[in-house]
DNA sequence: AGACTAACCGGAGTGTTCTCCGTTTTCAAG
DNA sequence: CTTGAAAACGGAGAACACTCCGGTTAGTCT
């Protein structure tokens, strides 16, 4: 009640633009976290170690990336972007021009491998508040996309419900018991997905 | 190669039995933790202080709940017991008796209250190692009572595949995220889920 | 150029989780 | 009751995530 009164009003999303020592040292701490993260694992990824590595105050790491599920975010969305493109408009079945079931299929399969790529990295994001993890970066796309292709095969369900329980079992946290822990292969989940998709969306044809 | 020659080999889970002051320990940390917990909320329940509440050394505290997710995990597991109870021998439509789709049906709204409860217990308990979220506590009796449920309905499905698929948008991260940050009250849940199972496991009649 | 301000920087400091190991306790066998 | 050893205890300490704030810098306005 005390804000805004009757001047700018600031448009939602609309941040001040970085300044060139923020981007710089963003930059530099993204690479240093890449080299650690290349060397040993996600265990050498403490953030006092980034910012040694980046030559930087821990202070900015976090003023940068929040906190360390931050870092693993921004990590991880370097790649995301391809895999959104691939989705989006990329060929099909992924991409468009495939039936809406098939689609999703795809679109499912992709996602186990997107996960499995860098499965520690993605661990570490998942932990994220509920608000962070479903809330931005990947996620909100991710479920936007099965919204839509769920619309034009089951319209008369709720599709937002849906497709958030078609996204959920693939979570590295289960991903990793399954085949880490259970030892099953890549394969097998993949069948299992189709039995899921082929249950909910019909035979496909 | 070097231990178990020819004398007793132990049986799998058989383990030596708890000395008197261990178990009086345990039963220490566990009230002092649920009185912690009762006031302050999941916050409060820093092991320092949880250790201090119950007269016990840090040490004992890991020593016993192996660590934080542990403890959090036992304290949910005295009210599992009733849980497991009402859907393995309880009335119907939870208990047998019912056809089975009505079963998973009220098997998962059931589980969308006991989660609700216990919320920020249960978000401690989901941040345990994959290997022990899956392999332990009250995971696989949920997981194995689908599967027994499923194998009724679809049996010519991947039935594992399918129970840790309904199991998994039950999560208390998911559910936070639709409940505290989309606003979505627990009844609309209760019937994306009812779409959910509709769609795999048919209209139920 | 000079001055002003908001954004940014660094790193010492705080609180917490978890480990390690010397000491103590339990309990069973003699 | 004594004795021996496995199990448990306690708490100092290491490691780490994250915060706070005095000092610095970039970018803007005159």
């Amino acid at each position: 009640m005390t804000r805004s009164q009757a001047g700018e009003l600031p448009v939602v999303g609309q941040r001040p633009a970085e300044r060139a020592d923020a981007v710089r040292n963003r930059r530099k701490i993204l690479r240093a976290a890449a080299r650690l993260l290349a060397d040993g694992g996600v265990e050498r990824l403490s953030l006092d170690d980034v910012a040694a590595a980046a030559e930087v105050g821990v202070g900015t790491v976090y003023r940068r990336f929040r906190d360390r599920t931050g870092l693993a975010i921004a990590l991880l969305d370097e790649r995301e972007k391809e895999f959104q493109q691939a989705f989006m408009s990329g060929p099909p079945p992924l991409g468009p021009g495939a039936p809406p079931a098939d689609r999703v299929r795809a679109f499912l399969h992709a996602l186990v491998d997107r996960v499995r790529d860098q499965f520690e990295l993605v661990l570490v994001a998942e932990s994220a508040e509920p608000a962070i993890r479903y809330g931005e970066g990947a996620y909100p796309f991710r479920h936007f996309h099965l919204v839509t292709l769920l619309r034009e095969t089951v319209p008369d369900r709720d599709v937002d419900y849906l497709a958030a329980a078609l996204l959920a079992p693939l979570s590295a946290s289960l991903l990793a018991h399954q085949i880490r822990d259970q030892g099953r292969d890549v394969e097998s989940i993949r069948s299992g997905i189709d039995d899921l998709v082929e249950l909910t969306l019909g035979g496909g044809s």
